[in-house]
RNA sequence: GCGAGAGUGGCGGAACUGGCAGACGCGCUGGACUUAGGAUCCAGAGGGGCAUCCCCGUGGGGGUUCAACUCCCCCCUCUCGCACCA
């Protein structure tokens, strides 16, 4: 006999398609821009139409579902969208696989996704739904993109970028992990490529700022964003090269202080002024075969940090501005072309790289701040202490000196302070076909010209071949490539770059305040009424990808008079991944569970409650499928229950807190504890899990109350707090498994939609004791326990502890040295 | 290497502000019901000592305290992020 066909399980199949019928026929969901009333914006991440939902979609779902249902029923008007991150390569992929377009291949994926959330009876507003892949949506993206390039914040620029052989694409510095492509996996290699960026950087004080006014944010996510933009304070000079006059090397350097510790410096091997070093034809060869060697080896092995650094000594040498000593200068693979100025000032004793590279070529240490007692010269000291060796700087500490060495190069025209970042601008093209057309567009004798506004959408073109074979795909469709100059109306080549997909994913959370609106990317009013988000939820993945862009895509409308606020997402929840055998799932491990099986075998609730209850949400979440089964029994048995009990449990009537038997009491004390934990565990942390643990041990609670109560206590009385007991269950269970708690709420006799109730609130009086247990221990061992009056003195309770049968042959022949008493909780004696 | 986080039963995980470690669930053991049990119900259960009772236990070592999973110091292991960023 197979699972399924066992007849104790509740009519799940039936009760799941019967309630998400009636939340949509009714539109209970839809969210109405009401200023009476407080709003929350209640947003997961909206996934890409791979095809099919996968348990991590489950997962984050059911964490957002639980909130906006709460939100709900604690009076909130909730905006609760759904849409379609549909632009990108898997579609590319597809059609090359199988010959189907993106567009089609896309918009079955959506439909078929859209049936497999449905049936998790999520309450989505469906009335938003978008999907990025929408001219109606991308137009205003390109209108933004216009305005971006009117303003110089999207440029183009010939740059090495990071490049993806298999993708076919550049790729941001964001989507490269570890030198690897951040989608396929492939090793990323640099190409020199023109392409279009987003100038990030201008905002990136702001971002880095607003890291600290983000208190709903996790710290995690938080320190990664900040590293990312590594701010870096510190001074930019001219050292000049000898013989050479008006030829200067500019570097970068965080320690200023340290210039006098300088004894060589090194250019990155892509300097461009090597070429201006290097002049006879033997040193060229030699920069030539140095560079290859150093591009052939970067590209195989960079991921070791600690690997012996490589150098070219140059015949020419530069002078210290400070000492005015010569020094020697060198090509290095240690000194990046992309950071700062890509030279330095080389400092080996105060800097670990230059002392690893001075040690490997012979070249003079010079201490610069003096080392605590004991220090051992077998590493670069880059700790604090006083200057020394370094004239007019010594005596001072670092802090003072690195002001004075700034004040000196300024007073001689030498230099300036000035302040890095580890961020780059954002590249944004890919030469890939699946995206928004760049609306830029090449004409013979005006150049660079944005498409007229009122031409907008620059519409994707269907007929396309895309074969994957390099290139954009676009460029080989004529009709699209050949168009009008926006401004002479001369012939004109099309942009052929799409953008990248992060940029569509960048501002939809504006585009669902409205996203019907026609006149503009949204309705001001109602992104004023809706925004921030309140409470975004993903995944960690996403900490410095999406959720960098999208804040900074956010400030840059804000600053083009769009958005009125700073920033997208008051609150983040980043939740773990669903790990199965310990492992993340995937096809290769098959480990991977189906959410449809799932959902057909057991039901939406039940996939919704193990996922809530197994784990708390930020936390990896262990798949276990005997875990599932706990969680089906559990509704099976609260169904059980008040279908054994429904006759009693319709005609009960409130039980009367006055006048309760002790037990009663007690059982009723349990039902407000209950509501009292599980609303704090949903508000304060989230911790889902330990919620609904609560609500499991109330059930255990009222079937044990079920069990001893009919002798025990009055008819009514055990009818009205079995009525009580399961009235505040399911409204507590209804945001973990709102079907089969809306059909226990109706078969208890509601008419009006359990979700249109009002959260439980605890009775203050039925939580307060009369009587409370005391721990006693002896030398911090417990040895009783013992029952008082809460309103006892502690006198008393000590009194009480020390009489105690069990604790008194623990005192025998030992003199009480102390007693502490922690009122309402324990008392400690302490012996001699 | 740098930065962040985490180590608790056989497993997932609880434990408020320092106050009974192991809630809840899984698995396990025993029992009931049953032709049957992979359904359901009841009971048990961190490890050890025949045991009402006691000892030991939250990665390891030290410390503070009447009292430490929780606070402080040192060490070990794991996960994640960045990876020569000057």
């Amino acid at each position: 006999m197979s699972i399924d066909d066992r007849p104790e399980r509740y009519p799940f199949a039936e009760i799941e398609a019967k309630w998400q019928r009636v939340w949509e026929e009714s539109k209970q969901f839809k969210a109405i821009e009401d200023l009476s009333r407080p709003k929350f914006y209640c947003l997961e991440m909206f996934p890409y139409p791979s095809g099919r939902i996968h348990m991590g979609h489950v997962r984050v779902y059911a964490i957002g579902d639980l909130l906006a249902r709460y939100k709900w029923m604690r009076g909130f008007n909730v905006l609760h969208p759904m849409g379609w991150d549909a632009f990108g390569l898997p579609a590319e992929n597809a059609a090359i696989d199988n010959g189907v377009h993106p567009a089609v291949w896309t918009h079955e994926n959506i439909a078929n996704m859209r049936s497999q959330l449905r049936r998790m009876g999520i309450s989505y507003d469906w009335d938003r739904e978008l999907a990025t892949c929408d001219p109606a949506y991308y137009r205003w993206e390109q209108l933004i993109f216009v305005r971006m390039f009117e303003r110089g914040l999207a440029y183009k620029k010939r740059s090495t970028v990071n490049w993806c052989p298999t993708c076919q694409t550049i790729l941001a510095n964001e989507q490269v992990e570890a030198g690897r492509c951040w989608r396929c996996d492939s090793e990323v290699a640099a190409k020199e490529i023109e392409g279009w960026f987003f100038k990030i950087i201008d905002y990136a004080e702001e971002l880095l700022a607003w890291c600290d006014r983000l208190p709903g944010w996790p710290e995690r996510v938080m320190t990664m964003q900040r590293n990312w933009i590594g701010k870096s304070e510190g001074a930019e000079f001219d050292l000049p090269v000898v013989g050479r006059p008006g030829l200067t090397i500019r570097i970068f350097t965080t320690r200023p202080d340290t210039s006098f510790g300088m004894t060589y410096a090194v250019l990155a091997p892509e300097h461009p002024l090597v070429d201006a070093l290097a002049t006879d034809a033997a040193a060229r060869a030699r920069v030539k075969a140095f560079r290859q060697d150093v591009a052939r080896e970067s590209e195989m092995e960079r991921l070791a940090a600690d690997r012996p650094k490589r150098g070219l000594r140059l015949d020419v040498k530069a002078l210290n501005p400070f000492t005015g000593q010569e020094i020697p200068l060198f090509l290095a693979d240690y000194v990046l072309m992309g950071y700062g100025t890509g030279a330095i000032m080389a400092v080996p004793g105060e800097d670990q790289r230059d002392w690893d590279f001075a040690q490997q070529h012979g070249l003079p240490i010079i201490a610069t701040v003096k080392r605590p007692e004991g220090w051992e010269e077998t590493q670069a000291y880059t700790g604090d202490g006083v200057k020394i060796n370094s004239g007019f700087l010594d005596g001072l500490g670092i802090a003072a000196a690195k002001r004075r060495a700034i004040d000196w190069l300024v007073e001689r025209g030498l230099g300036e302070a000035k302040v890095n970042y580890r961020l780059r601008d954002w590249g944004i093209s890919r030469q890939r076909y699946w995206g928004a057309p760049i609306p830029i567009l090449y004409c013979a004798s005006c150049g660079m010209v944005p498409e007229r506004e009122d031409r907008l959408p620059v519409v994707l073109p269907e007929d396309v071949q895309i074969s994957g074979k390099g290139g954009s795909p676009l460029a080989d469709v004529a009709g699209f490539v050949n168009a009008a100059c926006p401004r002479c109306g001369g012939r004109a080549r099309r942009e052929t770059d799409t953008m990248d997909t992060f940029v569509e994913s960048s501002w939809y959370f504006l585009r669902y305040c409205s996203p019907q609106f026609t006149d503009g990317m949204f309705d001001s009013k109602a992104a004023a009424y809706w925004m921030p988000v309140d409470q975004y939820i993903g995944g960690i993945e996403h900490a410095v990808l999406h959720l960098l862009y999208a804040r900074f895509y956010t400030k840059v409308l804000r600053d083009l008079g769009l958005a009125t606020v700073d920033e997208p997402f008051s609150a983040l929840l980043s939740q773990g991944m669903v790990i199965k055998d310990g492992a993340k799932m995937s096809k290769s491990k098959g480990n991977v569970v189906d959410p449809d099986e799932l959902i057909r075998r057991y039901g939406a609730d039940t996939a919704r409650l193990f996922s809530l209850f197994a784990a708390p949400p930020e936390k990896d979440l262990d798949w276990n499928d005997r875990g599932v089964e706990g969680a089906s029994r559990f509704l099976n048995r609260l169904w059980r229950f008040i279908h054994a009990h429904l006759d009693e449990l319709r005609a009960a009537s409130p039980a009367r807190p006055a006048g309760l038997s002790p037990a009663g009491r007690a059982f009723r004390r349990t039902i407000q504890e209950t509501i009292q934990r599980v609303t704090t565990d949903i508000e304060k942390d989230f911790h889902f899990n330990t919620a609904i643990s609560a609500v499991m041990e109330l059930v255990n609670a009222l079937l044990e109350f079920e069990r001893v109560s009919m002798d025990a206590v009055s008819r009514e009385e055990r009818q009205g707090l079995l009525r009580a007991a399961v009235e505040a269950t399911v409204l507590l269970l209804g945001p973990v498994c709102p079907h089969v708690t809306e059909e226990l709420w109706a078969a208890l006799g509601h008419t009006e939609s359990l979700f249109k109730q009002p959260w439980p609130t605890p009775d203050a009086e039925a939580l307060r004791r009369q009587e409370v247990e005391i721990v006693v221990q002896v030398d911090g061992r417990v040895r009783g326990h013992v029952t008082v009056d809460v309103s006892a003195a502690e006198q008393e309770v000590q009194d009480r502890a020390l009489a105690d049968a069990k604790v008194r042959p623990w005192l025998s022949g030992r003199e009480v040295a102390k007693v502490v008493v922690v009122p309402g909780r324990l008392v400690n004696v302490v012996t001699r």
